[in-house]
DNA sequence: GGTTGCGGGCAAA
DNA sequence: TTTGCCCGCAACC
């Protein structure tokens, strides 16, 4: 389509600076550059309003991805791909691990698959979740916008993200199978224990192997403003201790402010500056890996994978989810011998805890949709940490 | 079972 | 007309 660029085109590309290369132009403009001296690395956090030029031989741009959790959006326009963003969920409770880790899971892509994710409890206190839907772009979610041209695929973000990221597909897959495998496990392993007892209690102990644990760490350290909103209400109120140690996928709400990776609102403008500078953009959360209890309460909430996302980020293609990003800055103890407080104080009684909540605490915006679901008064204060079963059931090593 | 892309259709601005 | 969104379908993993 761009292949017979007239002169026109070719003027303005003369005309544009490098920088004006990779900004002058939109998504819907008749002609898109087709001269591009240099393209760009994938971004698997677009924020902002952010245009990239990626190559047409990039397979994450080729497949669209984003670790946002977009969903296609019919545009009516089958020439220009258009996804807009799901938002996060999150727990209800606005719980937070030991070490002050939030719950950010991935919403569903599916409706179906989301309402029945929301029907879920959270994996780390079995309070509610709470979809925060995006509304980033003038009250509405963010839109990505995907358009093949030639030997190029132009991207565009319109809107900056409000809401916390989620976890990433690969994580939310990974969590997945995970809970695939241990709801597996748990059948074999309730057979065991049957013709165990069936054994007289010879002593065998039906053990279930701790799970590893996926600590995603922030990718977005600190909430932009706007979405600092979001969140705020109810993270000022008491927040749950949590001390299960299941892990979804959790950030350090303390770290949301100072991360390896630029946070998100000001990603996306930084990409402005340096449209090229994908790099230094796309460094996802870097989870560690930590054996390490998985759950309080029931055995039918996620568990996650250990994954790191580090370094390249799991849509690089030469590097796999797998890779070598494990983040040993990350204590995985707070999943460990987490000690129950009799009575969960504000804050909770965690330390860790306490001191990572750090975000601060702004009223929450009145939201149209999903968003206000599960607000104050939907939410369910569980205020029980269960380690009893915590420790029985996922011995540590 | 979930993701992704596509497209019909509707409603509101 | 544009935009947002719901819905269903099919292909794919």
């Amino acid at each position: 389509m761009l292949k017979g660029a007239d002169d026109s085109v070719m003027e303005q590309e003369d005309s544009a600076s490098r920088h004006g290369e990779m900004t002058s132009w939109d998504i819907n403009d008749i002609k898109l550059p087709q001269h591009v001296s240099q393209t760009d690395w994938f971004q698997e956090w677009p924020d902002s309003y952010v245009k990239h030029i990626y190559s047409s031989e990039d397979k994450n741009a080729q497949r669209h991805h984003s670790s946002w959790a977009m969903r296609n959006t019919n545009n009516h326009n089958s020439r220009i791909l258009k996804k807009s963003c799901l938002g996060v969920v999150v727990c209800g409770n606005n719980c937070s691990t030991l070490d002050g880790r939030k719950i950010y899971l991935r919403p569903a892509i599916c409706d179906k698959a989301r309402q029945k994710q929301q029907r879920k409890c959270c994996p780390n206190c079995n309070g509610p979740l709470q979809l925060l839907s995006c509304r980033g772009h003038g009250g509405y979610p963010v839109t990505n916008f995907w358009r093949h041209e030639g030997q190029f695929i132009f991207f565009q973000c319109k809107g900056a993200h409000d809401h916390p990221r989620p976890e990433t597909k690969l994580e939310a897959e990974a969590r997945r199978s995970i809970q695939k495998a241990k709801t597996a496990f748990s059948s074999s392993s309730l057979r065991l224990k049957r013709i165990q007892e069936i054994e007289s209690l010879t002593g065998a102990m039906p053990t279930q192997e701790p799970l590893p644990l996926l600590l995603s760490y922030p990718d977005a350290h600190m909430p932009p403003a706007n979405f600092r909103g979001r969140l705020s209400k109810s993270s000022q109120e008491p927040t749950l201790s949590s001390c299960s140690g299941q892990l979804p996928f959790l950030r350090r709400a303390g770290e949301d402010g100072a991360s390896r990776e630029a946070p998100t609102w000001s990603q996306g403008l930084s990409l402005r500056g340096t449209p090229r500078a994908g790099r230094l953009s796309s460094v996802p959360a870097v989870p560690s890996t930590a054996p390490s209890p998985q759950q309080c309460t029931h055995l039918s909430t996620q568990h996650v994978l250990p994954m790191a996302e580090g370094g390249h980020g799991p849509f690089s293609s030469d590097v796999g989810p797998l890779g070598d990003g494990s983040c040993g800055t990350e204590s995985p103890l707070a999943f460990g011998p987490c000690v129950p407080p009799p009575a969960a104080p504000q804050g909770g009684p965690c330390p860790m805890a306490r001191g990572a909540q750090p975000q601060p605490q702004l009223p929450l915006p009145p939201r149209g949709r999903e968003g206000h679901r599960g607000g104050g008064g939907h939410q369910v204060r569980l205020n029980y940490c269960n380690n009893d079963v915590f420790f029985n059931l996922y011995p540590l090593r």
